[in-house]
DNA sequence: TTTTAAAATTAGAGCAATTCTAAACAAGGA
DNA sequence: TCCTTGTTTAGAATTGCTCTAATTTTAAAA
């Protein structure tokens, strides 16, 4: 985040996602500008709400339906990937790229990267043996993350 | 669905749902008997309304509360698996429990099972490489299925 | 049996995420 | 300038899910 590849890497984003925009021939206003600023810029998965309350600092009189449409746009233009959740949870907003297993910790809810070259190959795999017009895989794990598995230790320790 | 083998096996699975429910000390009851026969026999991947609509035929005052207790129930007996959903979407049940990749078409929503083995692999590589404590992981692939893929070609020869 | 206590079910209220809608606003071209 | 089209906005509407309090069922004890 504050170093100078990371600084470079995010501004690259940044412009990938305005230049997704304008070839789609979508306005470049200040709200998706700052929308697009902000998620080239996170580090975490973004809920609609997260986007919101970020860029509503800037602009005070942005609506939850401008968050909801540009995101939508920005998964369509495949610039982001839409993480889907279980329950009534609010789904997430995925800004790396590359491939890569999303961990999911079932105690915190916290979502890690794992990257992973590999999964190229699953998806070749899956592709070459099916009729299904594949365009792209996801995979997801589920379990306990290093910060929960300690906080359960000690939990367990002072019992 | 029709014939001796599958027959057996829906009956396995529904036997192997009581077994778990008696085991963990809950009671049998009709309700939970009959959302239990229902998830044995669908090949489908039934949301908490679809269940809801087809017990409703034989517990006509059966409440949604329950079958989502039950399904949460079940859930956490590894009887069934949850899948995760984007959006407003709402969540949907998974009752084939080997190892496989749910193929979901972006057009029609239909879920495709395709089983592959290799999944005990790629859970192992995963979890060795990281200090996650890992649990289970989950393949999903995106695309057009062939009913999709045959429709849309229809559409285009007339248009 | 009848009694009793715990477990389960029910209907409906409550909640939170998302979508929809109609009006106001902004931008670019005639 | 006006006009058209695309965008944003606020808030209402919708939906999926959870919670709650009252009622009913269950299984086991007396």
């Amino acid at each position: 985040m504050s170093n100078d590849r990371s600084l470079t890497r995010t501004d690259e984003r940044y412009q990938a996602m305005l230049q997704a925009l304008k070839q789609a021939n979508l306005r470049l206003t200040p709200q998706r500008m700052a929308i697009c600023r902000y998620l080239s810029r996170t580090r975490s998965h973004p809920t609609p709400n997260d986007i919101f309350h970020a860029v509503h600092e800037q602009f005070p009189t942005i609506s939850r339906a401008t968050v909801y449409n540009t995101v939508a746009v920005l998964k369509d233009l495949g610039e982001i990937i839409e993480l889907s959740c279980t329950g009534g949870a609010s789904v997430r907003y995925e800004t790396e790229l590359t491939p890569h297993v999303n961990l999911n910790c079932t105690r915190c809810g916290r979502i890690y990267d794992f990257p992973m070259e590999k999964i190229n190959e699953i998806f070749e795999t899956i592709d070459s043996r099916t009729d299904f017009q594949l365009e792209n895989i996801h995979i997801k794990g589920y379990g306990i993350c290093p910060i929960c598995q300690k906080e359960l230790e000690q939990e367990e320790a002072s019992a």
